[in-house]
DNA sequence: ATATGGGTCTCCCATCATGGGAAGGTCAAG
DNA sequence: CTTGACCTTCCCATGATGGGAGACCCATAT
Protein backbone atom coordinates (compact mmCIF):
# COMPACT_ATOMS: atom_id res chain seq x y z
CA UNK A 1 0.00 0.00 0.00
CA UNK A 2 1.04 3.22 -1.10
CA UNK A 3 0.81 6.36 1.52
CA UNK A 4 1.82 9.78 0.31
CA UNK A 5 1.47 12.87 3.04
CA UNK A 6 -1.32 15.66 2.24
CA UNK A 7 1.88 17.56 0.11
CA UNK A 8 2.35 14.97 -2.05
CA UNK A 9 -1.28 14.08 -2.58
CA UNK A 10 -1.65 17.98 -3.30
CA UNK A 11 1.40 17.88 -6.24
CA UNK A 12 0.04 14.77 -7.28
CA UNK A 13 -3.88 15.24 -8.14
CA UNK A 14 -3.98 19.39 -8.38
CA UNK A 15 -6.04 19.87 -5.16
CA UNK A 16 -4.55 22.28 -2.54
CA UNK A 17 -3.86 20.70 0.81
CA UNK A 18 -6.11 23.52 2.18
CA UNK A 19 -9.43 21.96 -0.15
CA UNK A 20 -8.52 18.38 0.57
CA UNK A 21 -8.62 19.10 4.40
CA UNK A 22 -12.28 21.32 3.29
CA UNK A 23 -13.53 18.09 1.11
CA UNK A 24 -12.81 15.85 4.44
CA UNK A 25 -14.28 18.00 6.51
CA UNK A 26 -17.52 18.39 4.56
CA UNK A 27 -17.52 14.64 4.04
CA UNK A 28 -17.16 14.88 0.37
CA UNK A 29 -14.03 12.12 1.07
CA UNK A 30 -13.57 9.89 3.95
CA UNK A 31 -10.79 10.48 6.88
CA UNK A 32 -8.07 9.12 5.19
CA UNK A 33 -5.53 6.98 7.55
CA UNK A 34 -3.50 8.73 10.65
CA UNK A 35 0.05 8.26 11.50
CA UNK A 36 0.37 8.53 14.99
CA UNK A 37 1.34 12.04 14.66
CA UNK A 38 -1.77 13.07 13.35
CA UNK A 39 -0.37 13.77 9.69
CA UNK A 40 -2.70 12.45 6.80
CA UNK A 41 -1.75 9.59 4.79
CA UNK A 42 -3.21 8.59 1.38
CA UNK A 43 -3.54 5.98 -0.57
CA UNK A 44 -3.87 5.14 -4.24
CA UNK A 45 -7.84 4.97 -4.42
CA UNK A 46 -7.78 8.33 -2.05
CA UNK A 47 -6.10 10.14 -4.91
CA UNK A 48 -8.01 8.91 -7.39
CA UNK A 49 -10.48 10.20 -5.74
CA UNK A 50 -9.09 14.06 -4.99
CA UNK A 51 -8.79 13.64 -8.89
CA UNK A 52 -12.29 12.72 -9.66
CA UNK A 53 -13.05 15.41 -7.51
CA UNK A 54 -10.73 18.12 -9.47
CA UNK A 55 -12.13 16.92 -12.63
CA UNK A 56 -15.28 17.56 -11.69
CA UNK A 57 -15.08 20.90 -10.74
CA UNK A 58 -12.75 21.93 -13.66
CA UNK A 59 -16.31 20.84 -15.53
CA UNK A 60 -18.04 23.15 -12.73
CA UNK A 61 -19.80 20.78 -10.80
CA UNK A 62 -21.10 21.99 -7.43
CA UNK A 63 -20.14 19.93 -4.22
CA UNK A 64 -23.52 18.21 -3.96
CA UNK A 65 -23.47 17.10 -7.97
CA UNK A 66 -20.02 15.54 -6.96
CA UNK A 67 -21.31 13.49 -3.98
CA UNK A 68 -23.60 12.29 -5.95
CA UNK A 69 -21.18 11.66 -8.86
CA UNK A 70 -18.79 10.39 -6.64
CA UNK A 71 -21.30 7.97 -5.31
CA UNK A 72 -22.14 6.89 -8.77
CA UNK A 73 -18.74 6.15 -9.45
CA UNK A 74 -18.67 4.05 -6.29
CA UNK A 75 -21.52 1.81 -6.85
CA UNK A 76 -20.47 -0.80 -9.59
CA UNK A 77 -24.05 -1.30 -9.99
CA UNK A 78 -24.94 2.19 -10.87
CA UNK A 79 -26.80 3.21 -13.92
CA UNK A 80 -24.96 5.16 -16.90
CA UNK A 81 -28.44 7.13 -16.61
CA UNK A 82 -28.52 8.66 -13.79
CA UNK A 83 -24.66 9.90 -14.71
CA UNK A 84 -26.40 11.20 -17.93
CA UNK A 85 -28.98 13.32 -16.12
CA UNK A 86 -26.59 15.13 -13.61
CA UNK A 87 -24.64 15.58 -16.23
CA UNK A 88 -27.33 16.99 -18.42
CA UNK A 89 -29.35 19.28 -16.19
CA UNK A 90 -25.53 20.70 -15.48
CA UNK A 91 -25.18 21.36 -19.25
CA UNK A 92 -28.53 22.94 -18.84
CA UNK A 93 -26.87 25.02 -16.00
CA UNK A 94 -23.79 26.28 -17.67
CA UNK A 95 -25.68 27.30 -20.63
CA UNK A 96 -28.01 29.60 -19.13
CA UNK A 97 -25.10 31.28 -17.02
CA UNK A 98 -23.57 31.16 -20.18
CA UNK A 99 -26.37 32.86 -21.74
CA UNK A 100 -27.04 35.33 -19.16
CA UNK A 101 -23.26 36.27 -19.42
CA UNK A 102 -23.50 36.54 -22.94
CA UNK A 103 -26.71 38.82 -22.87
CA UNK A 104 -24.71 41.28 -20.18
CA UNK A 105 -21.87 41.51 -23.11
CA UNK A 106 -24.27 42.14 -26.06
CA UNK A 107 -25.78 44.91 -23.92
CA UNK A 108 -22.82 46.37 -23.12
CA UNK A 109 -21.15 46.09 -26.15
CA UNK A 110 -24.00 47.88 -28.21
CA UNK A 111 -23.91 50.53 -25.72
CA UNK A 112 -20.39 51.56 -25.68
CA UNK A 113 -20.32 51.43 -29.66
CA UNK A 114 -22.62 54.34 -29.28
CA UNK A 115 -20.19 55.79 -27.04
CA UNK A 116 -17.67 58.48 -28.15
CA UNK A 117 -14.78 57.42 -25.95
CA UNK A 118 -13.41 60.89 -25.81
CA UNK A 119 -12.93 63.87 -23.52
CA UNK A 120 -16.60 64.91 -23.61
CA UNK A 121 -18.92 63.93 -21.22
CA UNK A 122 -21.78 62.81 -22.21
CA UNK A 123 -21.99 58.97 -22.57
CA UNK A 124 -24.98 56.81 -23.88
CA UNK A 125 -23.37 54.28 -20.71
CA UNK A 126 -24.40 56.16 -18.01
CA UNK A 127 -27.63 57.42 -19.81
CA UNK A 128 -28.24 53.93 -19.82
CA UNK A 129 -27.82 53.08 -16.50
CA UNK A 130 -29.69 56.29 -15.61
CA UNK A 131 -33.38 56.24 -17.63
CA UNK A 132 -35.95 58.68 -15.98
CA UNK A 133 -38.09 55.26 -15.03
CA UNK A 134 -37.41 55.81 -11.24
CA UNK A 135 -39.23 59.07 -12.17
CA UNK A 136 -42.53 56.73 -11.88
CA UNK A 137 -42.97 57.24 -7.90
CA UNK A 138 -43.61 61.06 -8.56
CA UNK A 139 -47.05 61.61 -7.34
CA UNK A 140 -49.09 62.27 -10.70
CA UNK A 141 -52.23 64.97 -9.49
CA UNK B 1 -39.07 66.80 -1.26
CA UNK B 2 -40.15 63.69 -1.65
CA UNK B 3 -38.69 61.07 0.81
CA UNK B 4 -39.74 57.65 0.59
CA UNK B 5 -38.84 55.36 3.75
CA UNK B 6 -36.73 51.76 3.27
CA UNK B 7 -39.40 49.32 1.60
CA UNK B 8 -41.18 51.73 -0.72
CA UNK B 9 -37.26 52.44 -2.39
CA UNK B 10 -37.04 48.94 -2.86
CA UNK B 11 -40.46 48.77 -4.19
CA UNK B 12 -39.52 51.85 -6.27
CA UNK B 13 -35.76 50.77 -7.43
CA UNK B 14 -35.87 46.80 -7.30
CA UNK B 15 -32.84 46.74 -5.01
CA UNK B 16 -34.08 45.04 -1.63
CA UNK B 17 -34.20 46.60 1.70
CA UNK B 18 -31.02 44.31 2.69
CA UNK B 19 -28.98 45.26 0.24
CA UNK B 20 -29.92 49.22 0.45
CA UNK B 21 -28.59 48.91 4.08
CA UNK B 22 -25.69 46.75 2.75
CA UNK B 23 -24.41 49.34 0.09
CA UNK B 24 -24.92 51.81 2.99
CA UNK B 25 -22.54 50.07 5.06
CA UNK B 26 -20.11 49.13 2.32
CA UNK B 27 -19.93 52.87 1.74
CA UNK B 28 -21.34 53.11 -1.91
CA UNK B 29 -24.05 55.02 -0.89
CA UNK B 30 -24.23 57.85 1.88
CA UNK B 31 -26.12 57.28 4.83
CA UNK B 32 -29.99 58.98 4.18
CA UNK B 33 -31.59 61.03 6.49
CA UNK B 34 -33.01 59.47 9.40
CA UNK B 35 -35.82 60.58 11.00
CA UNK B 36 -35.92 60.82 14.99
CA UNK B 37 -36.81 57.00 14.90
CA UNK B 38 -34.00 56.43 13.43
CA UNK B 39 -35.90 55.34 10.31
CA UNK B 40 -34.16 56.34 6.83
CA UNK B 41 -36.10 58.32 4.52
CA UNK B 42 -34.95 58.11 0.55
CA UNK B 43 -34.77 61.47 -1.46
CA UNK B 44 -35.40 61.07 -5.31
CA UNK B 45 -31.18 61.54 -6.20
CA UNK B 46 -30.68 58.90 -3.38
CA UNK B 47 -33.81 56.60 -5.40
CA UNK B 48 -32.30 57.83 -8.85
CA UNK B 49 -28.70 55.95 -7.62
CA UNK B 50 -30.12 52.87 -6.06
CA UNK B 51 -31.45 52.69 -9.67
CA UNK B 52 -28.35 53.10 -11.42
CA UNK B 53 -26.76 50.56 -8.84
CA UNK B 54 -29.40 48.14 -9.65
CA UNK B 55 -28.46 48.38 -13.39
CA UNK B 56 -25.11 48.10 -13.07
CA UNK B 57 -25.66 44.46 -11.18
CA UNK B 58 -28.34 43.59 -13.88
CA UNK B 59 -25.01 44.41 -16.00
CA UNK B 60 -23.12 42.27 -14.24
CA UNK B 61 -20.49 44.94 -12.73
CA UNK B 62 -19.36 44.56 -9.32
CA UNK B 63 -19.46 47.06 -6.42
CA UNK B 64 -16.02 47.85 -6.98
CA UNK B 65 -16.52 49.11 -10.99
CA UNK B 66 -20.24 50.26 -9.32
CA UNK B 67 -18.49 52.53 -7.26
CA UNK B 68 -16.29 53.99 -9.86
CA UNK B 69 -18.87 54.46 -12.20
CA UNK B 70 -21.31 56.12 -10.11
CA UNK B 71 -18.32 58.28 -8.89
CA UNK B 72 -18.03 59.45 -12.81
CA UNK B 73 -21.66 59.65 -13.45
CA UNK B 74 -21.59 62.23 -10.46
CA UNK B 75 -18.85 64.02 -12.05
CA UNK B 76 -20.20 66.81 -14.58
CA UNK B 77 -16.54 67.15 -15.72
CA UNK B 78 -15.69 63.42 -16.61
CA UNK B 79 -14.28 61.96 -19.73
CA UNK B 80 -17.13 59.70 -21.49
CA UNK B 81 -13.33 57.50 -22.49
CA UNK B 82 -12.98 56.73 -18.78
CA UNK B 83 -16.90 55.53 -18.87
CA UNK B 84 -16.02 53.32 -21.60
CA UNK B 85 -12.56 51.58 -20.84
CA UNK B 86 -14.50 50.65 -17.44
CA UNK B 87 -17.44 48.73 -19.96
CA UNK B 88 -14.84 47.30 -22.10
CA UNK B 89 -12.90 46.00 -19.38
CA UNK B 90 -15.87 44.59 -17.90
CA UNK B 91 -17.21 42.93 -21.54
CA UNK B 92 -13.91 41.25 -21.92
CA UNK B 93 -14.70 39.68 -18.10
CA UNK B 94 -18.03 38.41 -19.36
CA UNK B 95 -16.79 37.29 -22.42
CA UNK B 96 -14.08 35.10 -20.89
CA UNK B 97 -16.47 33.98 -18.38
CA UNK B 98 -18.93 33.02 -20.74
CA UNK B 99 -16.41 31.18 -22.60
CA UNK B 100 -14.86 29.43 -19.77
CA UNK B 101 -18.60 28.08 -19.23
CA UNK B 102 -19.22 27.07 -22.66
CA UNK B 103 -15.95 25.46 -22.69
CA UNK B 104 -17.75 22.91 -19.61
CA UNK B 105 -20.56 22.72 -21.51
CA UNK B 106 -19.24 21.19 -24.65
CA UNK B 107 -17.18 18.86 -22.88
CA UNK B 108 -19.45 17.79 -20.98
CA UNK B 109 -21.87 17.46 -23.96
CA UNK B 110 -19.34 15.69 -25.97
CA UNK B 111 -19.31 13.26 -23.04
CA UNK B 112 -23.26 12.90 -22.82
CA UNK B 113 -23.45 12.05 -26.01
CA UNK B 114 -21.30 9.02 -26.27
CA UNK B 115 -22.79 7.98 -22.87
CA UNK B 116 -25.50 5.18 -23.21
CA UNK B 117 -28.03 6.84 -20.68
CA UNK B 118 -29.22 3.23 -19.71
CA UNK B 119 -29.19 0.83 -16.96
CA UNK B 120 -26.10 -0.53 -17.43
CA UNK B 121 -23.33 0.60 -15.04
CA UNK B 122 -20.57 1.75 -18.01
CA UNK B 123 -20.36 5.27 -18.56
CA UNK B 124 -17.64 7.61 -20.73
CA UNK B 125 -18.74 10.57 -18.67
CA UNK B 126 -17.33 8.87 -15.04
CA UNK B 127 -14.38 7.18 -17.00
CA UNK B 128 -13.26 10.76 -17.76
CA UNK B 129 -13.83 12.19 -14.49
CA UNK B 130 -11.41 9.35 -13.79
CA UNK B 131 -8.32 9.19 -16.11
CA UNK B 132 -5.63 7.06 -14.92
CA UNK B 133 -3.54 9.87 -15.13
CA UNK B 134 -3.16 9.89 -10.88
CA UNK B 135 -1.28 6.82 -11.53
CA UNK B 136 1.82 8.68 -12.72
CA UNK B 137 2.80 8.57 -9.10
CA UNK B 138 3.41 4.66 -8.84
CA UNK B 139 6.80 3.99 -8.27
CA UNK B 140 8.60 2.99 -11.63
CA UNK B 141 11.77 0.82 -10.24
C1' DA C 1 -57.06 53.00 25.48
C1' DT C 2 -55.33 48.91 23.66
C1' DA C 3 -54.41 45.04 20.92
C1' DT C 4 -52.90 43.57 16.50
C1' DG C 5 -50.28 43.58 12.52
C1' DG C 6 -46.80 45.45 9.85
C1' DG C 7 -42.69 48.24 9.14
C1' DT C 8 -38.08 49.26 10.86
C1' DC C 9 -33.80 48.98 13.51
C1' DT C 10 -29.25 46.38 14.51
C1' DC C 11 -26.64 42.27 14.76
C1' DC C 12 -25.35 37.62 13.73
C1' DC C 13 -25.11 33.77 10.67
C1' DA C 14 -25.40 31.21 6.12
C1' DT C 15 -24.35 30.50 1.42
C1' DC C 16 -20.13 28.58 -2.24
C1' DA C 17 -15.38 27.54 -3.12
C1' DT C 18 -11.20 29.10 -1.91
C1' DG C 19 -7.24 31.05 0.35
C1' DG C 20 -4.43 33.50 4.17
C1' DG C 21 -2.37 33.31 8.32
C1' DA C 22 -1.31 32.31 13.28
C1' DA C 23 0.29 29.21 16.81
C1' DG C 24 2.16 25.03 17.74
C1' DG C 25 3.82 20.07 16.87
C1' DT C 26 7.08 16.91 14.01
C1' DC C 27 10.77 15.39 11.43
C1' DA C 28 15.06 15.01 8.62
C1' DA C 29 19.37 16.87 7.40
C1' DG C 30 23.31 19.73 8.46
C1' DC D 1 21.04 20.93 18.43
C1' DT D 2 19.51 24.08 15.21
C1' DT D 3 17.28 25.10 10.94
C1' DG D 4 13.93 24.68 7.64
C1' DA D 5 10.27 22.36 5.79
C1' DC D 6 6.61 20.02 6.70
C1' DC D 7 2.13 19.02 9.34
C1' DT D 8 -1.85 20.13 12.58
C1' DT D 9 -6.08 22.98 14.09
C1' DC D 10 -8.59 27.21 14.30
C1' DC D 11 -10.17 31.65 12.81
C1' DC D 12 -11.05 35.00 9.27
C1' DA D 13 -11.73 36.86 4.49
C1' DT D 14 -13.61 37.08 -0.10
C1' DG D 15 -18.63 38.82 -3.08
C1' DA D 16 -23.37 39.37 -3.26
C1' DT D 17 -27.22 38.06 -1.12
C1' DG D 18 -30.59 36.36 2.13
C1' DG D 19 -32.61 34.59 6.72
C1' DG D 20 -33.83 35.38 11.13
C1' DA D 21 -33.90 37.08 16.13
C1' DG D 22 -35.05 40.51 19.34
C1' DA D 23 -36.38 45.03 20.02
C1' DC D 24 -38.63 49.15 18.65
C1' DC D 25 -42.20 52.21 16.26
C1' DC D 26 -46.59 53.34 14.42
C1' DA D 27 -51.35 53.19 12.51
C1' DT D 28 -55.61 51.22 12.41
C1' DA D 29 -59.47 48.35 14.39
C1' DT D 30 -61.75 47.12 18.29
Amino acid sequence: MILVTIAQASAITGVSAKMIRHYESIELIKTPLRTENRYRHYSEAELHELGFIRRSRDLGFSFEDIRQLLSLWRDKARSSAEVKAIALRHVKELDEKAAALEAMSRTLKRLAATCHGDDRPDCPILDALNPPETAAFQCDP
